[in-house]
RNA sequence: GCGCCAGUAGCUCAGCUGGAUAGAGUGACUGGCUACGAACCAGUAGGUCGGGGGUUCGAGUCCCUCCUGGCGCGCCA
């Protein structure tokens, strides 16, 4: 499967080549002046600099040495020094039928297949899921997929916040409240003892309470780190409460994710590094690395072109228990040993750039990832109010994901009739669809590092250029195939352009691996988004201003459901990628 | 204080390595359902791209400077 935009870039840049022209000024790109032409080349201007000749010069010579190709319907130079190419309808045709057979559909795939280990999610246990925990989640999950579109391997991990302090504030919040639990007595023997069972939603009331307490009773943040040291050097009380906590949390978790359509393959935390923390502080000290700083043990990570100071990374606090640069740091041996990664991407909050920048650097300097892994912080935005302030819901607290995720099902499935469905819980299943659509497309079309205005409104309206709109566009596709008892997967026939939206739409089609290339790149969901909308956009028109159904010429209409099979394939293979789930009827 | 990011239409935001007429959605106004699903389509109005300098044949995009806002800056994650 070829692609237009290299096979074009070739042509152009040979013949720059020939005219004796650096043959790098013949990138080809498509026309931002659709009215004038459907790609150009600006490599005359550059040229212009280089070989100090008038640009239109330039490319009138380039455009002789192509003009005679029979892909073009016309090449041309326009002044001042552009070169616009127009294809040939027959070259769009048999573009798309290429398309419509791939089983990737036109996706670009990766030439060699990449290993990529990605660290999204990171909910802490014992702490519900807050819409503060959405974009993460649902960007990684996006990412994973468009990655895996492309023919890499990827391994995803939620990576548990599970051995910091929060859990030592959760487990002495527990000990306070039940004091004769059998865990907290000296003789807990975890081969022969029970441990008392944890409810969820007590569990999710704790660590609040317990994170509000720390802050004013210093005896009570006392014995939070101090439990959280114990645990992490194995006392088997805390150990066996600790599991019992990570039971009930995660099947929680578990629950939040599904309902949002993202799974994981690792369920790992930053507990399952703990068995990497020695080798990591071995590796450290025998590089001369570590230092003593304040009672903590420090690596310095500043380098001669910083134009701020960075301060060293802590690996050890006083208490000699570990922080999360410690975990971040052994997490990265662990993996490096598990999968020899050529990427790590961590889809994390941008407020933790600083940290990171440190865990890299100390990672490189220790030596425990080869110079060609690819360490990348993926830094998202923060959600705020629309005050700008992060988001808090008018009792100031925070709003939880699933009540999110409830408000939205209920009015998706207030918006749609009954008569479009046998069951109610076939309706209901449907609404669930489109609210997962309606949020993942408000917050995945925004870009990923930016600061956005949470707005829930934005979220509940379905029109415009929403995910509603894009799930709209297949079932209305759906209701033509229905309707005319044709199959989804039918062979493609095109035989011809009646129109100009049709050519519009199918330079969109055959364009959609560009799409895909610049998402992963810039590792952006949202060009995704743009892509699939702007697909639906140009269907909707076509569909608007053509009636399928009624239309007696039958090569026209068998044309025209090619287009609308292969349009629908594209959606939902878009869709897929973004983590969103068409529907039949809606 | 230092560093990073941002400032584009009433609102929310696109704009790829500088290129032709700065684009969407939404809101406002207008038109279109006795043809495949109107959660749709077509159109109108709305912008000195935060201010000021500079580089360039050409700047929303690059450089300098100022203003405004957000975030970060050692034992939380």
């Amino acid at each position: 499967m070829t692609n237009i935009i290299n096979d074009l870039t070739k042509i152009v840049s040979e013949a720059f080549e020939d005219c004796g022209y650096d043959k790098d000024l013949g990138t080809v790109s498509v026309s931002d002046r659709l009215d004038l032409c459907q790609f150009q080349c600006n490599g005359a201007f550059a040229g212009a600099k280089k070989y100090k000749k008038a640009p239109f010069m330039i490319a009138d010579e380039v455009v002789q040495k192509i003009s005679k190709n029979e892909i073009f319907k016309f090449v041309e130079m326009v002044k001042p020094g552009f070169i616009n190419i127009t294809l040939k309808d027959e070259v769009l045709l048999k573009k798309a039928k290429e398309i419509a057979s791939d089983i990737n559909l036109g996706i670009p795939q990766a030439e060699k297949s990449e290993t990529i280990v990605l660290d999204y999610g990171g909910p802490n246990v014992a702490k519900p899921l807050h819409i503060g925990h959405l974009r993460s989640a649902i960007i990684g999950e996006s990412l994973k997929r468009i990655a895996r579109a492309m023919g890499n391997k990827v391994i995803s991990d939620v990576h548990l916040g599970d051995w910091g302090l929060q859990i030592g504030l959760v487990i002495a919040e527990l000990s306070e409240r039940n004091p004769d639990w059998v865990c907290f007595s000296p003789d807990f023997d975890p081969e022969k003892d029970k441990v008392n069972p944890i409810d969820v939603d007590e569990l999710n009331e704790i660590y609040p309470f317990a994170s509000q307490k720390s802050k004013s009773d210093d005896a009570f943040k006392e014995k939070a780190r101090t439990i959280t040291a114990e645990l992490q050097s194995g006392n088997k009380g805390y150990i066996a409460v600790w599991k019992e906590i990570m039971r009930v949390s995660v099947k929680d978790l578990k629950e939040n994710y599904k309902r949002l359509y993202v799974d994981f393959d690792l369920w790992y935390g930053e507990s399952d590094a703990n068995e990497y923390v020695d080798e990591l502080i071995e590796i450290l000290n025998k590089k001369g690395l570590m230092y003593e700083s304040d009672g903590a043990m420090v690596v310095d990570v500043e380098e001669e072109t910083d134009k701020a100071p960075i301060p060293p990374v802590i690996v050890k606090k006083s208490d000699n228990s570990n922080i999360y640069a410690t975990t971040d740091l052994a997490t990265i041996i662990q993996r490096e040993r598990d999968f020899s990664p050529d990427r790590i991407w961590y889809v994390v909050d941008k407020r933790q750039g600083l940290h990171l920048t440190q865990v890299f650097r100390c990672a490189r300097k220790a030596g425990i990832v080869p110079d060609s892994t690819e360490l990348a912080h993926l830094a998202i935005g923060t959600m705020n109010g629309k005050d700008g302030k992060p988001y808090k819901t008018r009792d100031g607290g925070v709003m939880r994901l699933s009540d999110l995720i409830n408000t939205v099902v209920e009015a998706a499935y207030e918006k749609m009739s009954d008569e479009n469905f046998d069951t109610k819980e076939e309706k209901r299943e449907a609404a669930q669809k489109v609210a997962v659509a309606a949020v993942k497309f408000g917050d995945l079309s925004n870009h990923i590092q930016k600061d956005y205005i949470f707005d829930i409104d934005k979220f509940l309206s379905f029109e415009g250029k929403t995910g509603t709109y894009l799930i709209y566009t297949v079932t209305r596709i759906n209701s033509i195939l229905r309707n005319l008892g044709v199959n989804n997967d039918e062979p493609a026939i095109f035989n011809g352009i009646y129109s100009d939206i049709e050519r519009e739409l199918l330079l969109n089609i055959i364009l959609s691996g560009e799409a895909f290339k610049h998402a992963l790149s810039e590792r952006a969901p949202s060009v995704i988004c743009d892509n699939a909308y702007r697909l639906a956009s140009l269907f909707s028109t076509f569909y608007h201003d053509n009636h399928i159904m009624g239309e007696t010429d039958k090569n026209k209409q068998s044309n025209w459901l090619s287009l609308c099979i292969l349009v629908r394939k594209l959606l939902i293979k878009h869709l897929d990628v973004l983590g969103i789930k068409a529907v039949e009827r809606m």
